[in-house]
DNA sequence: CTAATCGTTTGATTTATATCAAGGACTTTG
DNA sequence: CAAAGTCCTTGATATAAATCAAACGATTAG
């Protein structure tokens, strides 16, 4: 993944990545409390990742899909803090840690690499803490929309439509919503004309009306 | 601040943190926006990291004490994506991070301890989005409450007693509530004999019923 | 010392979302 | 094809927290 990198060095990495594992839907690739042996590259599939209360209540922290590196949670006590699940059959590429950090001593390139992907995670979270804190629902599912089709669009995919792997509750957990706000929010989408929903496929009909939605600033810029 | 060093790695270190900075109370460290160089060790007083939405809203996405580390946010695309600002008078360790990955390659310890660091981060993140989406406001600020002394005592102060740094409208901020509700909250919380407050001081009274409000779970376990 | 400012508390009211409830649509299984 | 199970939608109502408003306490400036 990182780029620039000499032949050796790709084939080094090639050998860290030691084996794939098949993860089918409903499945978990490692749960709360797991041991931290590695981290995991998806090739394939969709996933969420989601920590757990004591008392049961369940937090989505996440939606991951092909080419995202999860696992990241478990380096600091060397056990998972949460758990990820397949939303879909999925492969991913088991990296074991120790090889990660050995080699990334090897290639500053690939240390750059990892220390990137982990804030990223850092910033992303940011925005979640921001949309959880500040933003109303309609907000919430706006932004959470534009989000996954761009990163559904730089992988080769619509820009505009798409179809959700996930179900209204398992959305209203990441977004801090029950289900019912998320369907109801859908269909006031629907009916505003700005997206066209029929059960998991959405359709993105005024982009820029939803993006105004997601940061009522611009368009208060805008006027 | 990695344990088990050479004499000759930490002589290094030493090196790497080529100055310091003092921040006077209100002053910014970095904001959004800044060139990314460094990450920075608190040495003393005390910060607040928060994002400010496209139409103005902020988020307080931490709080931080002696001996944490902040600026993780810039790695991934060299520039800060939040602002720092000390709540009181506080200094910084200046470590430029081109010296923390150079060194990182060299010290395995050093290495490890830098992506502990960041996973810590994520995970801590991760429990304040279970807040955010799942949390009453008398969890929240319970939670809020211990984690606080949790670790104002972990440097030798009160496991107790404390005086805040920030203001209500902070501590709702960074728990997503208005400081009315924060307000409100610590005056129940202050009637049902849970804890002492007087402005900016806070005595914590019953660190056992604070536990159970943080987690009802808990309590019913207990039942 | 007085005025001004900032942060806090408290009360009254509103509101966004949760909760409770029922039925509908689609999928899977027998 | 029928039955069961999921997931989703929609309506009625409840509720936690927000908002609006006023006053109070502590600190700073003149």
């Amino acid at each position: 993944m990182p780029i620039g990198l000499e032949v050796s060095e790709i084939k080094k990495l090639d050998e860290m990545i030691e084996k794939r594992r098949q993860v089918k839907q409903g499945q978990m690739l490692y749960a709360n409390g797991d041991p931290f042996t590695s981290l995991y590259a998806i090739r394939t599939g969709f996933f969420k990742t989601c920590v757990v209360n004591e008392d049961g209540r369940e937090q989505v922290t996440g939606f991951q899909m092909a080419g995202e590196i999860i696992g990241l949670d478990g380096i600091v006590s060397d056990q998972h803090s949460c758990s990820a699940i397949a939303l879909e059959d999925a492969e991913v590429c088991i990296m074991p840690f120790a090889s990660v950090e050995d080699l990334s001593r090897e290639i500053p390139a690939l240390q750059r690499h990892v220390h990137r992907v982990m804030s990223r995670e850092i910033v992303r979270e940011n925005g979640m803490m921001m949309m959880l804190g500040n933003m109303r629902a309609e907000e919430r599912l706006a932004a959470f929309l534009l989000n996954l089709v761009q990163r559904l669009h730089a992988r080769g995919f619509s820009q505009s439509e798409m179809v959700l792997r996930m179900t209204r509750e398992e959305i209203g957990s990441y977004l801090g919503l029950k289900l019912e706000t998320i369907s109801r929010t859908f269909s006031k989408l629907s009916d505003d004309g700005i997206i066209e929903v029929k059960q998991r496929y959405v359709k993105i009909l005024a982009p820029d009306t939803l993006k105004k939605l997601s940061n009522p600033q611009t368009c208060q810029t805008v006027l």
